[in-house]
DNA sequence: TTATTGTATCGATGGCCGTCAATATTTATA
DNA sequence: TATAAATATTGACGGCCATCGATACAATAA
């Protein structure tokens, strides 16, 4: 069973991963650390959006930002994407103390 | 390198992720197979807002639906969870064929 | 200092979605 | 057949968010 607070964490996570531009730009970024403008020359959207989406993803640590200059770099941060692995595997397997089994009242239905 | 079908697929199941609630439901519904009802007990939402969250998990294949007498009951599917894994082992690790290196022109910055 | 380049922020807009109450549907039972 | 229980559907409402153009900011070069 997840405690309340990890819950946030990870859908934070999940909702970042939840666009489709946003899955392209760490597919993207996946390659090696790339600046804004080389990620910019791969989509088909203006520059302020990317800003926006490389702010989500850096705000849910997804990926880590670099500043140079004016340049701005962008590289995965291998640590969350494990972190998705292990918490994806925590909510999807089986529990004995499941938030069912404690459960009191039963007054949803006559079962 | 994901090709942009596979995009959709996976999106949609972050999509279905990216809940709080549905979150809950699939850390709940992992321990044991469950009516309707009884996930109901679980949480403080509405009977037609669970059947909402239900029909989500079940349209990305998160969640497997069995149908007895008036009772809807719900499991994980294991197989999704693991092409998760899968997939997003594939975005996030590093490509030679990357998106990046195949672009030819070069018109957003002058790197 | 002025102009240019790379990036971030702002404000507006349109669309998507979580939630509920009310109602419909399905199945079993009296 | 009529009633009740479990679930699904509908319609409405409010909030969140992806997107853009315009603008601001920061750093470099002329």
């Amino acid at each position: 069973m997840v405690k309340n607070n990890d819950y946030d964490k990870v859908v934070e996570i999940f909702k970042a991963l939840s666009e489709p531009m946003r899955i392209k730009i760490l597919d993207v970024v996946s390659c090696r650390e790339l600046c804004a403008c080389e990620i910019l020359e791969c989509l088909s959207i203006s520059q302020s959006t990317l800003s926006h989406h490389m702010k989500v993803l850096m705000s849910c640590d997804l990926v880590i930002g670099r500043k140079e200059a004016t340049w701005m770099y962008y590289s995965i941060n291998k640590e969350t994407i494990a972190n998705i692995h292990n918490t994806l595997d925590i909510i999807t397997s089986e529990k004995t103390n499941c938030r069912c089994n404690v459960q009191i009242q039963r007054k949803n239905c006559k079962k």
